[in-house]
DNA sequence: CTCAGTACCTGGTTGC
DNA sequence: TGCAACCAGGTACTGA
């Protein structure tokens, strides 16, 4: 359930269903999701005794707060976390359990093992990878006009990968890239380093308008399926271009085009999101 | 340094 | 039906 409104969906939910609790034991089935301390083990003996005092999201990544230790964890493409009672069996993609004393389980589930989870002494996360990489929310006060104007200046990349990349504004993935750059009527080829700084504008505020109302709609489900806790989001409701090749553009009644770009599938309105300025 | 391509995984869908 | 190829909401790593 990967980009940030979904992430901050779950945050939401498992902070109600975990905070407080005391982590007894963790059992690790996939070594690879476990990325610091690169032992697996030793993961485990920075968690063990710890409490959960809050959970926090940065982009992508949520972020436990335990007692002296941070855990950052993303969920890649499939990654799910939910709160179970430790007597049920354990299901076929569950690749960490966290046992709480209380005879309940914090699993972590991904058909594709992609997710990842980094321990850090409290404090050191923000220090390092992969936090130290991000750049600002899109809602963020740092990521303002300036800075995102400079940047897009500085590359000759296209607009679909500069809005993918975490380094810039973090937390916008495919679905929402396609969704701001269409409502700013921006093609997702276009050179980053050719827009005005009023197309920059456009750009920047249709991607936090798109973020902030997704979050109050829950996130995005596609593909048809639940979170662990079973709930589900609404904003595929509002998805104007992501999903809807070959309908209607509901501006102008063009077919909207499914293309690739930089290798991931990219959806765009040939009229209302033109790549060339017709004369 | 930047950037495009590839790697990491599994399973659902598409097309012959 | 069978099966290969392609696709999926992401990012780290590689080498040009």
């Amino acid at each position: 359930m990967p980009e940030l409104p979904e992430v901050e969906t779950v945050r939401k939910t498992l902070k109600h269903l975990t905070v407080g609790k005391e982590i007894k034991d963790v059992s690790i089935f996939w070594g690879n999701i476990i990325k610091q301390p690169k032992d697996p083990n030793a993961f485990g003996d920075l968690l063990r005794g710890q409490s959960i005092k809050d959970i926090d999201r940065k982009g992508k990544f949520l972020i436990f707060h335990l007692d002296d230790i941070a855990l950052v964890s993303h969920l890649r493409m499939e990654g799910k976390f939910g709160v179970y009672d430790g007597t049920l069996e354990k299901p076929k993609h569950t690749h960490v359990i966290f046992h709480f004393t209380d005879g309940t389980e914090l699993r972590y589930n991904d058909v594709r093992k992609f997710g990842t989870m980094h321990a850090f002494k409290k404090g050191e996360e923000a220090l390092n990878k992969p936090l130290v990489q991000l750049g600002p929310d899109p809602f963020d006060e740092a990521f303002t006009l300036d800075y995102f104007h400079q940047r897009l200046l500085k590359t000759s990349r296209n607009m679909k990968a500069v809005l993918l990349d975490q380094s810039l504004v973090a937390g916008l993935g495919n679905i929402y890239v396609d969704e701001a750059l269409f409502r700013a009527g921006l093609h997702p080829e276009r050179t980053a380093n050719t827009l005005t700084r009023e197309e920059a504008e456009s750009i920047r505020e249709a991607s936090i308008t798109v973020i902030l109302e997704a979050i109050e709609q829950g996130g995005t489900t596609i593909r048809s399926y639940l979170n662990s806790q079973g709930e589900i989001g609404m904003f595929q409701q509002q998805l104007r271009v992501y999903g809807k090749q070959d309908m209607e553009c509901l501006n102008c009644g063009t077919p909207i085009v499914k293309t690739k770009v930089g290798g991931r599938g990219t959806h765009v309105c040939p009229v209302c999101q033109p790549l060339h300025v017709s004369e």
